[in-house]
DNA sequence: AATTTTAACTAACAACCGTTAGTTTTGCGG
DNA sequence: CCGCAAAACTAACGGTTGTTAGTTAAAATT
Protein backbone atom coordinates (compact mmCIF):
# COMPACT_ATOMS: atom_id res chain seq x y z
CA UNK A 1 0.00 0.00 0.00
CA UNK A 2 1.86 3.11 -1.20
CA UNK A 3 1.51 6.45 0.72
CA UNK A 4 -0.18 7.85 -2.36
CA UNK A 5 -2.91 5.94 -1.95
CA UNK A 6 -3.82 6.07 2.01
CA UNK A 7 -3.40 9.60 1.82
CA UNK A 8 -6.01 10.14 -1.21
CA UNK A 9 -8.34 7.69 0.48
CA UNK A 10 -7.93 10.27 3.87
CA UNK A 11 -8.55 13.47 1.91
CA UNK A 12 -11.67 11.56 0.53
CA UNK A 13 -12.95 11.09 4.00
CA UNK A 14 -12.12 14.75 5.02
CA UNK A 15 -13.95 15.66 2.24
CA UNK A 16 -17.18 13.73 3.13
CA UNK A 17 -16.76 15.11 6.70
CA UNK A 18 -16.30 18.69 5.06
CA UNK A 19 -19.49 18.18 3.23
CA UNK A 20 -21.96 16.26 5.42
CA UNK A 21 -20.72 18.93 8.16
CA UNK A 22 -22.53 21.56 5.46
CA UNK A 23 -25.27 19.59 5.15
CA UNK A 24 -25.98 18.67 8.69
CA UNK A 25 -25.96 22.20 9.19
CA UNK A 26 -28.62 23.19 6.76
CA UNK A 27 -30.70 20.51 6.98
CA UNK A 28 -30.09 18.72 10.23
CA UNK A 29 -28.71 15.27 10.74
CA UNK A 30 -31.74 13.65 10.67
CA UNK A 31 -33.29 15.33 7.59
CA UNK A 32 -29.44 14.49 5.72
CA UNK A 33 -29.43 11.51 3.72
CA UNK A 34 -26.99 10.05 2.61
CA UNK A 35 -28.25 9.79 -1.13
CA UNK A 36 -28.37 13.37 -1.11
CA UNK A 37 -24.64 13.65 0.72
CA UNK A 38 -24.06 11.31 -1.82
CA UNK A 39 -25.34 13.26 -4.46
CA UNK A 40 -23.69 16.26 -3.25
CA UNK A 41 -20.16 14.43 -3.46
CA UNK A 42 -20.62 13.63 -7.18
CA UNK A 43 -21.26 9.53 -6.16
CA UNK A 44 -23.74 6.84 -5.46
CA UNK A 45 -25.31 6.84 -1.79
CA UNK A 46 -23.40 3.28 -1.18
CA UNK A 47 -20.11 4.33 -2.38
CA UNK A 48 -19.72 6.07 0.34
CA UNK A 49 -19.03 3.25 2.69
CA UNK A 50 -15.69 2.74 0.47
CA UNK A 51 -14.78 5.52 2.93
CA UNK A 52 -16.87 5.68 6.31
CA UNK A 53 -18.22 2.71 8.24
CA UNK A 54 -22.19 4.96 8.37
CA UNK A 55 -23.66 7.59 9.05
CA UNK A 56 -23.13 7.51 12.54
CA UNK A 57 -19.39 8.02 12.34
CA UNK A 58 -19.93 11.73 10.37
CA UNK A 59 -21.96 12.95 13.47
CA UNK A 60 -18.69 11.50 15.52
CA UNK A 61 -16.25 13.28 13.28
CA UNK A 62 -17.45 16.42 13.67
CA UNK A 63 -18.21 16.40 16.78
CA UNK A 64 -15.73 14.62 18.72
CA UNK A 65 -12.72 16.72 16.10
CA UNK A 66 -14.59 19.78 18.26
CA UNK A 67 -14.18 18.43 21.63
CA UNK A 68 -10.60 17.32 21.25
CA UNK A 69 -10.02 20.75 19.42
CA UNK A 70 -12.17 22.33 22.58
CA UNK A 71 -10.04 20.53 24.95
CA UNK A 72 -6.29 21.38 23.61
CA UNK A 73 -7.11 24.94 23.80
CA UNK A 74 -8.79 24.92 27.31
CA UNK A 75 -4.98 23.21 28.50
CA UNK A 76 -2.94 25.64 26.82
CA UNK A 77 -4.82 28.35 28.51
CA UNK A 78 -4.71 26.94 31.84
CA UNK A 79 -0.78 26.64 31.56
CA UNK A 80 -0.24 30.23 30.07
CA UNK A 81 1.33 32.72 32.90
CA UNK A 82 -1.35 35.38 32.67
CA UNK A 83 -3.68 36.79 34.55
CA UNK A 84 -7.00 34.66 35.50
CA UNK A 85 -9.16 37.33 34.09
CA UNK A 86 -7.09 37.59 31.17
CA UNK A 87 -7.38 33.57 30.92
CA UNK A 88 -11.16 34.36 30.65
CA UNK A 89 -10.80 36.56 27.72
CA UNK A 90 -8.67 34.29 25.86
CA UNK A 91 -11.22 32.00 26.58
CA UNK A 92 -14.51 34.11 25.00
CA UNK A 93 -12.43 35.31 22.38
CA UNK A 94 -11.32 31.69 21.63
CA UNK A 95 -14.88 30.68 21.33
CA UNK A 96 -16.03 33.96 19.56
CA UNK A 97 -13.17 32.61 16.79
CA UNK A 98 -14.50 29.42 16.96
CA UNK A 99 -17.70 30.42 15.73
CA UNK A 100 -16.48 32.64 12.80
CA UNK A 101 -14.39 30.10 11.69
CA UNK A 102 -15.61 27.01 12.00
CA UNK A 103 -19.10 28.24 11.93
CA UNK A 104 -20.60 24.74 10.65
CA UNK A 105 -19.05 22.37 12.39
CA UNK A 106 -19.58 24.23 16.12
CA UNK A 107 -23.29 25.04 14.86
CA UNK A 108 -23.67 21.07 13.95
CA UNK A 109 -22.26 19.88 17.34
CA UNK A 110 -23.88 21.96 19.20
CA UNK A 111 -27.45 21.34 17.64
CA UNK A 112 -26.88 17.59 16.76
CA UNK A 113 -24.78 15.97 19.79
CA UNK A 114 -28.16 14.55 21.17
CA UNK A 115 -28.49 12.51 18.06
CA UNK A 116 -24.88 10.40 18.84
CA UNK A 117 -25.16 6.87 19.48
CA UNK A 118 -24.11 5.09 23.29
CA UNK A 119 -21.37 4.48 24.27
CA UNK A 120 -20.52 8.08 22.20
CA UNK A 121 -23.31 10.31 23.42
CA UNK A 122 -21.90 9.28 27.50
CA UNK A 123 -18.52 9.89 26.16
CA UNK A 124 -19.64 13.53 24.79
CA UNK A 125 -21.52 14.80 27.42
CA UNK A 126 -18.61 13.75 30.13
CA UNK A 127 -16.36 15.36 27.60
CA UNK A 128 -18.25 18.35 28.07
CA UNK A 129 -18.79 18.51 31.38
CA UNK A 130 -15.56 18.30 32.64
CA UNK A 131 -14.68 21.05 29.79
CA UNK A 132 -17.42 23.24 31.85
CA UNK A 133 -15.48 22.44 34.85
CA UNK A 134 -12.50 22.89 33.85
CA UNK A 135 -13.65 26.49 32.32
CA UNK A 136 -15.48 27.08 35.79
CA UNK A 137 -11.93 26.42 37.52
CA UNK A 138 -10.41 29.23 35.49
CA UNK A 139 -13.48 31.71 36.63
CA UNK A 140 -13.34 30.57 40.38
CA UNK A 141 -9.85 31.47 40.26
CA UNK A 142 -10.00 34.93 39.33
CA UNK A 143 -13.35 35.24 41.68
CA UNK A 144 -10.39 34.44 44.44
CA UNK A 145 -8.10 36.75 42.84
CA UNK A 146 -10.64 39.62 43.63
CA UNK A 147 -10.58 40.30 39.79
CA UNK A 148 -14.48 39.37 38.89
CA UNK A 149 -17.21 39.61 40.88
CA UNK A 150 -18.73 37.15 42.69
CA UNK A 151 -20.90 35.18 40.90
CA UNK A 152 -21.14 31.39 40.51
CA UNK A 153 -18.70 29.99 38.02
CA UNK A 154 -20.62 28.00 36.59
CA UNK A 155 -23.76 30.33 35.78
CA UNK A 156 -20.81 32.54 34.37
CA UNK A 157 -19.63 29.76 31.97
CA UNK A 158 -22.93 29.04 31.02
CA UNK A 159 -23.64 32.42 30.30
CA UNK A 160 -20.33 32.94 28.18
CA UNK A 161 -20.54 29.54 26.20
CA UNK A 162 -23.94 30.03 25.29
CA UNK A 163 -23.81 33.81 24.34
CA UNK A 164 -21.35 32.77 22.00
CA UNK A 165 -23.72 31.25 20.31
CA UNK A 166 -25.61 34.18 19.27
CA UNK A 167 -23.15 34.64 16.49
CA UNK A 168 -25.10 32.01 14.79
CA UNK A 169 -27.60 34.51 14.37
CA UNK A 170 -25.06 37.41 13.09
CA UNK A 171 -23.97 34.63 10.61
CA UNK A 172 -27.15 34.73 9.19
CA UNK A 173 -26.29 38.49 7.62
CA UNK A 174 -22.57 39.11 8.31
CA UNK A 175 -22.97 42.61 6.32
CA UNK A 176 -24.18 44.65 9.01
CA UNK A 177 -21.71 44.15 11.66
CA UNK A 178 -17.81 43.47 10.74
CA UNK A 179 -16.66 40.85 12.88
CA UNK A 180 -14.43 42.79 14.75
CA UNK A 181 -16.95 44.63 16.09
CA UNK A 182 -19.19 42.14 17.26
CA UNK A 183 -16.27 40.53 18.66
CA UNK A 184 -15.28 43.84 20.68
CA UNK A 185 -18.42 44.47 21.64
CA UNK A 186 -19.17 40.88 23.18
CA UNK A 187 -16.27 40.87 24.92
CA UNK A 188 -16.97 44.28 26.10
CA UNK A 189 -20.47 43.05 27.26
CA UNK A 190 -19.44 40.09 29.32
CA UNK A 191 -16.13 41.59 30.67
CA UNK A 192 -18.09 44.70 31.88
CA UNK A 193 -21.45 44.69 31.07
CA UNK A 194 -23.78 46.55 29.15
CA UNK A 195 -24.14 49.30 31.86
CA UNK A 196 -22.16 52.46 32.31
CA UNK B 1 -72.36 22.34 17.14
CA UNK B 2 -71.91 22.92 20.96
CA UNK B 3 -69.59 24.26 23.32
CA UNK B 4 -68.42 21.46 24.88
CA UNK B 5 -67.64 19.12 22.03
CA UNK B 6 -65.54 22.30 20.34
CA UNK B 7 -63.72 22.58 23.66
CA UNK B 8 -63.07 19.36 24.18
CA UNK B 9 -61.35 18.90 20.85
CA UNK B 10 -59.22 22.05 21.67
CA UNK B 11 -58.25 20.45 24.80
CA UNK B 12 -57.21 17.24 23.33
CA UNK B 13 -55.51 19.24 20.55
CA UNK B 14 -53.35 21.05 22.83
CA UNK B 15 -52.64 17.86 24.71
CA UNK B 16 -51.79 16.41 21.42
CA UNK B 17 -48.89 19.61 20.96
CA UNK B 18 -48.08 19.69 24.47
CA UNK B 19 -47.18 15.97 24.05
CA UNK B 20 -45.46 16.38 21.04
CA UNK B 21 -43.55 19.08 22.18
CA UNK B 22 -41.90 17.35 25.29
CA UNK B 23 -41.26 14.75 21.92
CA UNK B 24 -39.67 17.13 20.04
CA UNK B 25 -37.46 18.48 23.12
CA UNK B 26 -36.26 15.06 23.62
CA UNK B 27 -35.17 13.28 20.60
CA UNK B 28 -36.15 16.45 17.64
CA UNK B 29 -38.24 17.17 15.18
CA UNK B 30 -37.67 14.77 12.60
CA UNK B 31 -36.62 11.96 15.46
CA UNK B 32 -39.98 12.09 16.59
CA UNK B 33 -42.42 9.77 14.61
CA UNK B 34 -46.30 9.81 14.52
CA UNK B 35 -46.17 6.05 15.64
CA UNK B 36 -44.32 7.44 18.93
CA UNK B 37 -46.47 10.74 19.31
CA UNK B 38 -49.63 8.25 18.94
CA UNK B 39 -48.02 5.82 21.84
CA UNK B 40 -47.71 8.34 23.92
CA UNK B 41 -51.26 10.02 23.68
CA UNK B 42 -52.50 6.05 24.46
CA UNK B 43 -54.03 5.71 20.39
CA UNK B 44 -53.13 4.82 17.11
CA UNK B 45 -51.34 7.09 14.35
CA UNK B 46 -53.96 7.38 12.13
CA UNK B 47 -56.28 8.46 14.90
CA UNK B 48 -54.25 12.03 15.27
CA UNK B 49 -55.44 13.06 12.06
CA UNK B 50 -58.84 13.75 13.37
CA UNK B 51 -57.53 16.51 15.73
CA UNK B 52 -54.46 18.02 13.51
CA UNK B 53 -53.81 18.25 9.69
CA UNK B 54 -50.36 16.61 9.94
CA UNK B 55 -46.84 16.91 11.78
CA UNK B 56 -46.10 20.11 9.87
CA UNK B 57 -49.16 21.72 12.07
CA UNK B 58 -47.42 20.33 15.39
CA UNK B 59 -44.07 22.37 15.20
CA UNK B 60 -45.88 25.33 13.56
CA UNK B 61 -48.01 25.42 16.77
CA UNK B 62 -44.87 25.17 19.08
CA UNK B 63 -42.79 28.24 16.97
CA UNK B 64 -46.11 30.34 16.41
CA UNK B 65 -47.02 30.10 20.06
CA UNK B 66 -43.66 31.24 20.72
CA UNK B 67 -43.74 33.74 18.48
CA UNK B 68 -47.13 35.67 19.28
CA UNK B 69 -46.41 35.36 23.29
CA UNK B 70 -42.50 36.80 22.94
CA UNK B 71 -44.44 39.91 20.31
CA UNK B 72 -47.02 40.61 23.19
CA UNK B 73 -44.81 40.99 25.46
CA UNK B 74 -42.03 42.98 23.32
CA UNK B 75 -45.10 45.60 23.00
CA UNK B 76 -46.36 45.38 26.83
CA UNK B 77 -42.59 46.64 27.39
CA UNK B 78 -42.10 49.27 24.88
CA UNK B 79 -45.36 50.51 26.10
CA UNK B 80 -44.12 50.60 30.04
CA UNK B 81 -43.29 53.89 31.71
CA UNK B 82 -39.99 53.01 32.70
CA UNK B 83 -36.32 54.04 32.17
CA UNK B 84 -34.82 52.66 28.85
CA UNK B 85 -32.29 50.13 30.95
CA UNK B 86 -35.03 49.12 33.10
CA UNK B 87 -37.30 48.18 30.00
CA UNK B 88 -33.76 45.94 29.03
CA UNK B 89 -33.36 44.08 32.34
CA UNK B 90 -37.30 43.39 31.66
CA UNK B 91 -36.71 41.88 28.73
CA UNK B 92 -33.96 40.19 29.95
CA UNK B 93 -35.85 38.30 33.26
CA UNK B 94 -38.14 37.97 30.86
CA UNK B 95 -36.53 35.92 28.18
CA UNK B 96 -35.12 34.12 31.87
CA UNK B 97 -38.47 33.42 33.01
CA UNK B 98 -39.87 31.51 29.69
CA UNK B 99 -37.07 29.60 29.60
CA UNK B 100 -37.36 28.47 33.44
CA UNK B 101 -40.93 27.71 32.75
CA UNK B 102 -41.54 27.03 28.99
CA UNK B 103 -38.17 25.41 28.63
CA UNK B 104 -39.41 22.81 26.24
CA UNK B 105 -41.50 25.04 23.58
CA UNK B 106 -38.45 27.67 23.69
CA UNK B 107 -36.13 24.74 23.22
CA UNK B 108 -37.94 23.51 20.25
CA UNK B 109 -38.56 26.69 19.06
CA UNK B 110 -34.88 27.33 19.21
CA UNK B 111 -33.47 24.43 18.01
CA UNK B 112 -36.41 23.24 15.89
CA UNK B 113 -37.83 26.51 13.13
CA UNK B 114 -35.44 25.35 10.51
CA UNK B 115 -38.03 22.37 9.57
CA UNK B 116 -40.93 25.11 9.24
CA UNK B 117 -42.49 24.67 5.93
CA UNK B 118 -42.96 28.06 3.74
CA UNK B 119 -44.31 29.91 3.24
CA UNK B 120 -44.59 29.80 7.29
CA UNK B 121 -40.52 29.49 7.65
CA UNK B 122 -40.20 32.73 6.12
CA UNK B 123 -43.31 33.85 7.92
CA UNK B 124 -41.52 33.02 11.37
CA UNK B 125 -37.76 34.50 10.19
CA UNK B 126 -39.83 37.82 9.50
CA UNK B 127 -40.99 38.10 13.23
CA UNK B 128 -38.07 37.18 14.27
CA UNK B 129 -36.49 39.51 12.26
CA UNK B 130 -38.80 42.42 13.47
CA UNK B 131 -38.81 41.16 16.89
CA UNK B 132 -34.63 41.81 16.93
CA UNK B 133 -35.38 45.00 15.57
CA UNK B 134 -37.44 46.15 18.00
CA UNK B 135 -35.46 44.84 20.74
CA UNK B 136 -32.45 46.60 19.31
CA UNK B 137 -34.49 50.49 19.29
CA UNK B 138 -34.58 49.27 22.76
CA UNK B 139 -30.70 48.82 23.45
CA UNK B 140 -30.65 52.32 21.30
CA UNK B 141 -33.05 54.29 23.10
CA UNK B 142 -30.64 53.51 26.29
CA UNK B 143 -27.72 54.23 24.68
CA UNK B 144 -29.28 57.68 23.54
CA UNK B 145 -30.06 58.38 27.15
CA UNK B 146 -26.20 57.40 28.60
CA UNK B 147 -27.24 54.85 30.73
CA UNK B 148 -25.59 51.66 29.00
CA UNK B 149 -22.46 51.60 26.56
CA UNK B 150 -22.46 52.51 23.52
CA UNK B 151 -22.29 48.93 21.70
CA UNK B 152 -23.78 47.75 18.15
CA UNK B 153 -27.60 47.33 19.16
CA UNK B 154 -27.92 44.66 17.57
CA UNK B 155 -25.00 42.84 19.09
CA UNK B 156 -26.45 43.20 21.83
CA UNK B 157 -29.69 42.16 21.31
CA UNK B 158 -28.10 39.10 20.32
CA UNK B 159 -25.39 38.69 23.03
CA UNK B 160 -28.84 38.69 25.36
CA UNK B 161 -30.92 36.48 23.73
CA UNK B 162 -28.52 33.70 23.39
CA UNK B 163 -26.79 33.81 26.83
CA UNK B 164 -30.24 33.16 28.24
CA UNK B 165 -30.17 30.26 26.06
CA UNK B 166 -27.52 29.15 28.46
CA UNK B 167 -30.22 28.16 31.43
CA UNK B 168 -30.47 25.07 28.85
CA UNK B 169 -27.24 23.61 30.43
CA UNK B 170 -28.03 24.33 33.68
CA UNK B 171 -31.69 22.78 33.29
CA UNK B 172 -30.12 19.32 32.85
CA UNK B 173 -28.55 19.35 36.67
CA UNK B 174 -30.99 22.25 38.57
CA UNK B 175 -29.58 21.18 41.68
CA UNK B 176 -25.97 22.54 41.68
CA UNK B 177 -27.64 26.24 41.42
CA UNK B 178 -31.46 27.83 42.01
CA UNK B 179 -33.18 29.26 39.52
CA UNK B 180 -33.07 32.53 41.43
CA UNK B 181 -29.40 32.64 41.85
CA UNK B 182 -28.75 31.61 38.01
CA UNK B 183 -30.95 34.33 37.06
CA UNK B 184 -29.63 37.31 39.07
CA UNK B 185 -26.19 36.18 37.90
CA UNK B 186 -26.85 36.37 34.34
CA UNK B 187 -28.78 39.53 34.86
CA UNK B 188 -25.47 40.79 36.66
CA UNK B 189 -23.19 39.74 34.17
CA UNK B 190 -25.14 40.97 30.97
CA UNK B 191 -25.38 44.62 32.45
CA UNK B 192 -22.74 44.95 35.16
CA UNK B 193 -20.34 42.79 33.47
CA UNK B 194 -18.12 39.95 35.16
CA UNK B 195 -15.22 42.10 35.83
CA UNK B 196 -15.14 44.60 39.08
C1' DA C 1 -85.70 7.35 19.66
C1' DA C 2 -83.56 8.64 15.35
C1' DT C 3 -79.87 10.88 13.28
C1' DT C 4 -75.69 13.10 12.77
C1' DT C 5 -71.08 14.10 14.34
C1' DT C 6 -66.80 12.96 16.70
C1' DA C 7 -63.06 10.22 17.35
C1' DA C 8 -61.28 6.04 17.64
C1' DC C 9 -59.82 1.80 14.92
C1' DT C 10 -57.44 -1.52 11.11
C1' DA C 11 -55.11 -1.83 6.92
C1' DA C 12 -52.43 -0.24 3.65
C1' DC C 13 -49.78 2.73 0.33
C1' DA C 14 -46.02 5.05 -1.71
C1' DA C 15 -41.84 7.11 -0.57
C1' DC C 16 -37.64 7.18 1.55
C1' DC C 17 -34.22 5.57 4.85
C1' DG C 18 -29.40 3.41 6.00
C1' DT C 19 -27.02 -0.26 4.58
C1' DT C 20 -25.24 -4.63 2.16
C1' DA C 21 -23.89 -7.66 -1.67
C1' DG C 22 -21.96 -8.30 -5.78
C1' DT C 23 -19.87 -6.34 -9.91
C1' DT C 24 -17.31 -3.19 -12.81
C1' DT C 25 -14.20 0.56 -13.57
C1' DT C 26 -10.08 3.11 -12.50
C1' DG C 27 -5.37 4.04 -11.71
C1' DC C 28 -1.02 3.20 -9.79
C1' DG C 29 3.19 -0.14 -8.64
C1' DG C 30 5.93 -3.58 -10.55
C1' DC D 1 1.58 -4.08 -19.91
C1' DC D 2 -0.04 -6.87 -16.26
C1' DG D 3 -2.00 -7.39 -11.78
C1' DC D 4 -4.10 -5.79 -7.88
C1' DA D 5 -6.30 -2.94 -4.79
C1' DA D 6 -9.03 1.19 -4.29
C1' DA D 7 -13.25 3.10 -5.35
C1' DA D 8 -16.87 3.60 -8.11
C1' DC D 9 -21.23 1.39 -9.80
C1' DT D 10 -26.20 -1.22 -9.89
C1' DA D 11 -29.59 -3.56 -7.47
C1' DA D 12 -31.86 -4.63 -3.74
C1' DC D 13 -33.40 -5.57 1.20
C1' DG D 14 -35.80 -4.76 5.39
C1' DG D 15 -37.53 -1.20 7.98
C1' DT D 16 -39.70 3.21 8.99
C1' DT D 17 -41.92 7.32 7.61
C1' DG D 18 -46.18 10.49 7.09
C1' DT D 19 -50.43 9.98 5.54
C1' DT D 20 -55.01 8.23 3.50
C1' DA D 21 -59.14 5.23 3.00
C1' DG D 22 -62.65 2.94 4.88
C1' DT D 23 -65.03 1.32 9.03
C1' DT D 24 -66.95 1.23 13.65
C1' DA D 25 -68.19 2.59 18.31
C1' DA D 26 -69.51 6.29 21.16
C1' DA D 27 -71.46 10.66 22.06
C1' DA D 28 -74.14 14.68 21.10
C1' DT D 29 -77.99 16.85 18.74
C1' DT D 30 -82.53 17.01 17.01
Amino acid sequence: MGKTVAIKTINRKEQIVEIATRLFHEKGYNATSMRHLAEQMGMEAASLYNHITGKDELLQQICFGMATHYNAHLEQVENEAISPVARIEKMVRFHIGEMMTQFEAVYVTNRDWKHLKEPLLGNFLQQRKTYEKRFAVLVQQAIDAGEIKPVHPHAAVLTILSAVRGIEFWHRNPRNISAEQIEEDMVRILLHGLCN
